[in-house]
DNA sequence: TGAATAGTGCTTTTT
DNA sequence: GCACTATTCA
């Protein structure tokens, strides 16, 4: 019980009270994480079976370090608690519970680019215009929709939000919605935020699920509860609502999520949902000179909306804020990289005690040039993870449709790369023929030559047969050797390598980077299943934060976003201007400025030793040479604090150029035509549906079809090498299908 | 169909 | 400044 000697009074009761719900309000650098891991020790220490605690991260970087302190304190043991990202926790949910909500367990994982093709797919289908509906935009909204736990068909009913898009000029929002969940379903296919929606979806409509996880769960915690969504915080409290052992850890002054759906109210909702809820404030900071602790305060003070608190520290006052004016963004660099490397030599550091944190991924570039040129080791965080590689979405398109044949994206995506001379057209032509037909698009591939001419329909049915083969690979074998066997057979390989620009050489070893890790997933003992859709699962949530390091000692560049919950003794806040921090989207109103502002507040408390601040004349932005006015936030910092360092001065006399703020303007909508309305049919086909041979069908019989259910034949057509029939459907009435890959059962 | 060319819009942050 | 799109031509 020595461990909680080490802690102060607040933390200690933190520790202590494992019963009921708790919440901790965890000021920055307050030693929040050692809290937690703590108290999930004593929980277990106190013969809680690890396998009754559920904890719920933001990130897999914070989910593994808990895991990795909580190894250090209680064992192996450890392994046994849930822990893990929201996302993350609730896939694996839904993966076994999947058919109860009609999806498949193996269902593909859509992230953003999916989701944004899809959309993209959608629009040219309706010929709406991408400019009025952008992907992006369009993606969004649906995404805020499912965020606040609001369906495709309840966004329709709601005439709020359809007089919003309408005022916006974009009415087409909420059947946009409705058509790209209905394909995401039909793909067999989550998105991100599906991931939460369906889990409360299967925790709301089957309450004997929801039971077994009440009484798996007994004690639930979770972590940046200040970015929990609306979905996020029901699914939690429906699952405590048993056991009512909840506790939750935050701090409001760090929430940096509004935009992502993040809802502040959670915090006060949850001492309304918990009246007998118990409050921890940890206010001292270990983390930080005094110094940096009180210029943070000064900062978050301007901010209207908050929680009281008082965070303090006994910690030396420390060094004053250094203060940087570049004359350009490329000098910028240059000073931060000077400066990084005096402080080195001057006080003995590592690489690893500095890390320069900016707005935007963008800037990332001035800072690796200089750093490079003077030969210190960095590492990028964040930016185009290695997952989102083009290389590495083909290649896993591949084997995501292999274990899932319906995933249309996937499907799109490399039914022609490597190039095989199967065209936009003929790719339409298939997904047309597909939908009129009711037909499996693989069925219409597969009998190409019903409906495509000649060598074009062969390298269709090639397409087919190689993805069968691999399928049977795939089926039979581990995840490596099927993976490495579908790129080779799928020609990706040999077109990367193939490759020998620079750029071609970096991508041929990602995709070996990608087949190194499968191997390595293979071998990890600990993975029991080795097939490929087990790896497509552990692989399809990761980001860039589970990158190897290589080299652990290196200067750390990332955005502030992805510096949440991280510390270095030194910290370089770049850019610090009008329009880029904060950023000029973010001043309409009050609340996004004081998102900022908490942005640079979570800035600002990564540093324990010493913190500067910079900022630069002029930057290229678009390509453009821009002049930059220094950002409002450093007028807001406690001058006292500050120490300037640049030879050039002066706030005011960079010449301002005006950036012209264009108002909202409204396009009119392209195509008003309405949609093709697609009958609802009242029929559902049978589970066991099978179809019969179609070589004796006549005109006369009564068949049965899997979409367009009964009917009557009026004519077979043996003309030719695709035999078609003319069917009376009962409600449908006459369509013509191809029969080679139309599917019937004659009664 | 696919390669080459010209044109465009964009940079917020992430699971 | 780059990446993605539409257009043109072989």
């Amino acid at each position: 019980m020595d461990y909680l000697e080490s802690l102060n009074e607040n933390q200690k009761g933190a520790v202590l009270q494992t019963e009921g719900p708790v919440m901790i309000i965890a000021g920055a650098g307050s030693g929040k994480t050692r809290v937690l891991t703590y108290r999930l020790a004593h929980l277990i220490q106190k013969g809680i079976d690890p396998f009754n605690i559920l904890s719920l991260t933001f990130t897999n970087r914070a989910a593994k370090e808990m895991q990795n302190r909580i190894q250090s304190l209680v064992g192996s043991e450890a392994k046994n608690i849930w822990m893990g990202t929201f996302h993350s926790v609730f896939s694996r949910i839904l993966r076994s519970e999947a058919e109860k909500i009609g999806y498949p367990s193996n269902f593909t994982i859509y992230d953003t680019d999916d989701s944004r093709s899809l959309i993209k797919t959608i629009l040219n289908e309706l010929q709406l215009d991408d400019k009025t509906y952008k992907p992006s935009v369009v993606h969004s909204r649906i995404s805020a929709a499912k965020n606040r736990l609001i369906s495709a068909e309840a966004y329709i009913k709601n005439p709020h939000y359809m007089a919003d898009d309408a005022a916006f000029g974009k009415p087409e929002i909420g059947r946009l919605y409705k058509l790209y969940q209905d394909r995401c379903k039909k793909a067999g296919a989550m998105d991100f935020d599906d991931l939460l929606f369906n889990t409360f979806k299967l925790f709301n409509e089957h309450i004997d699920v929801l039971n077994k996880y009440q009484n798996r769960f007994k004690y639930v915690m979770v972590d940046e509860f200040q970015d929990t969504n609306i979905a996020q915080y029901m699914i939690t409290r429906k699952l405590a609502a048993q056991n009512r052992n909840i506790c939750v850890v935050g701090d409001d002054a760090q929430s940096i999520y509004a935009f992502r759906g993040a809802d502040i109210q959670n915090i006060l909702n949850f001492e309304k949902d918990y009246p007998e809820l118990k409050i921890f404030k940890l206010e001292q900071n270990y983390r930080s000179s005094q110094t940096i602790v009180e210029a943070a305060n000064s900062i978050i003070k301007k901010n209207k909306a908050q929680l009281p608190k008082n965070v303090w520290t006994a910690n030396d006052q420390g060094n004053p804020i250094d203060l940087i004016h570049a004359g350009s963004d490329n000098e910028e660099g240059r000073q931060i990289a000077n400066a990084i490397f005096e402080a080195k030599m001057q006080h003995q550091l590592k690489h690893s005690d500095f890390a320069i944190l900016y707005r935007t991924n963008s800037q990332s570039r001035a800072f690796e040039e200089s750093l490079r040129r003077i030969n210190l080791p960095y590492k990028l965080i964040g930016g185009l993870s290695f997952y989102q590689r083009k290389e590495i979405k083909d290649l896993l398109a591949y084997y995501r449709l292999m274990m899932n044949p319906n995933d249309e994206q996937s499907l799109r995506r490399i039914i022609n790369y490597p190039k095989r001379g199967i065209g936009d057209t003929t790719v339409g032509k298939l997904f047309i023929t597909a939908d009129e037909q009711g037909a499996n698009i693989w069925d219409v591939m597969g009998h190409a030559s019903a409906i495509i001419p000649g060598k074009t329909a062969n390298v269709i049915m090639d397409f087919v047969t190689m993805m069968e083969a691999g399928k049977v690979i795939a089926n039979n074998q581990d995840a490596y050797e099927a993976a490495s066997d579908m790129a080779k057979k799928s020609g990706l390989l040999r077109e990367l390598y193939d490759d020998k620009t620079v750029e071609g050489i970096a991508r041929y070893e990602n995709v070996q980077q990608l087949l190194n890790g499968i191997k390595e997933f293979v071998d990890d003992s600990e993975n029991e299943d080795k097939g490929l859709g087990a790896f497509l699962q552990a692989v399809s949530l990761l980001t860039d934060a589970d990158k190897k390091t290589e080299d652990p000692d290196t200067i750390t560049l990332m955005t502030i976003h992805s510096a949440k919950g991280l510390e270095f003794k030194y910290v370089y806040v770049v850019g610090m201007e009008e329009d880029l921090f904060p950023s000029a989207m973010m001043l309409n109103s009050r609340a996004d400025l004081e998102e900022e502002r908490r942005l640079f507040y979570v800035a600002v408390t990564r540093a324990e030793k010493h913190l500067t601040l910079s900022y630069a004349n002029t930057r290229y932005r678009f390509g453009k040479l821009i002049d930059c006015k220094p950002s409002r936030f450093l007028e807001e910092i406690n001058p006292e604090y500050l120490k300037p360092i640049a030879v050039k001065s002066s706030f005011n006399n960079a010449p301002t150029q005006t950036t012209t703020k264009e108002p909202f303007t409204r396009t009119a909508v392209k195509n008003l035509a309405p949609p093709v309305a697609k009958p609802k049919l009242k029929y559902t086909p049978p589970t066991d549906f099978k179809a019969s041979d179609t070589s004796i069908l006549a005109s006369g019989m009564k068949v049965e079809h899997p979409k367009f259910g009964f009917g009557m034949v009026k004519l077979v057509d043996n003309n030719g090498s695709d035999r078609k029939a003319v069917i009376d459907f009962e409600e449908l009435g006459e369509k013509t299908l191809i029969l080679s890959f139309a599917k019937l059962r004659i009664h």
